[in-house]
DNA sequence: GCTGTTTGGTTATCCTATAACATGGCGCCA
DNA sequence: TGGCGCCATGTTATAGGATAACCAAACAGC
């Protein structure tokens, strides 16, 4: 198994995607499995059309994409049905402040405590295991005695990547 | 001056509303004036409409709201507009998770390192500070050598208001 | 008065998301 | 093997959120 540590950075402009992506898509596999779900085709081909890159990527825009290569065109529905059943199994994630989605690829079970890294300039994801982060935000939680539910961490700027390629080109 | 701390938690239940509305309407007059800008009447409409209440609401719920009270319909874009200026004067921050817009209560300056807490039950938001939570977001930030531009933390849960509310109803 | 900026109106359009209802497939088991 | 129930998807329509492009009025400063 290939898979990446529960805390991923951002991957490195020029890898070889491919075994993201397969790893990804065993995952699903085994999510939906475990639930007694099935990965269907068409999940399949919306979560490989997320998954296709460590971007963050709006449901139109996988509706286009899988109408350009797919040939028919879905119903706006049915790709977001496809997305909520992977949001659901925990392999692809909401990015809020962007409505817009994910592949994951780290791992972290059910746990849904990571700081999320959006790159406004490339637009890849990536997210980070911050215990401390997250229990500091439950203290402060605590403290207004408010009961807390989901926590929702997401960082804008810019990736590494994405400054070296800006040095670079100075 | 009667002004919240800059950590606020939730505003109990029955208070009475009528400064906190004032107060707001104070700071954002004051804001707009640093900046030479003016808080005209629409402006002034929207942001009361917003600062109704500590909950947060949208734009097109604002729109309602202004149409039924002040007899004519506003174009959608001339209430964005409104609401981007109190944005942008810092007297109304955006739910990101919801796509909603709420009054800040706590003047915290330019400083937006706040933790919103946002009831899923009665829709009310407040805004706590916790700088160790976002000294511990820019370290993993770093640790990704990803520059951080901003940060954003959404809570959601349920408020003291609500449980105590629930309790009782049971 | 002229000029530039701020403000807001008008119209149209785009993006995001879901409701309601109908159909086909598949597993189960009696 | 027929019926039940759930899962998955299609179809149609609509709700909800946001912005582009263009134009006119209001106001400040010289």
């Amino acid at each position: 198994m290939p898979s990446m540590p529960a805390t991923a950075g951002f991957a490195s402009p020029g890898h070889d995607h491919g075994p993201c992506l397969d790893d990804v898509v065993e995952r699903a596999k085994a999510a939906f499995d475990r639930e007694g779900l099935r990965l269907t085709p068409l999940r399949r081909h919306v979560l490989e059309e997320i998954a296709q890159s460590h971007r963050a990527v709006g449901a139109y825009e996988v509706l286009e994409n899988l109408a350009r290569k797919g040939g028919r065109r879905l119903a706006p529905i049915s790709v977001y049905r496809a997305i909520d059943s992977l949001v659901a199994a925990g392999v692809v994630h909401r990015l809020e402040s962007r409505n817009a989605f994910f592949a994951c690829h780290a791992p972290h079970g059910g746990d849904r405590r990571q700081i999320i890294l959006a790159c406004e300039q490339c637009g890849a994801v990536a997210e980070v295991t911050e215990k401390a982060v997250f229990q500091g935000i439950a203290g402060a939680a605590k403290a207004a005695s408010f009961d807390m539910r989901r926590a929702l961490v997401e960082v804008m700027g810019v990736c590494g990547g994405c400054r070296t390629a800006e040095g670079a080109a100075t």
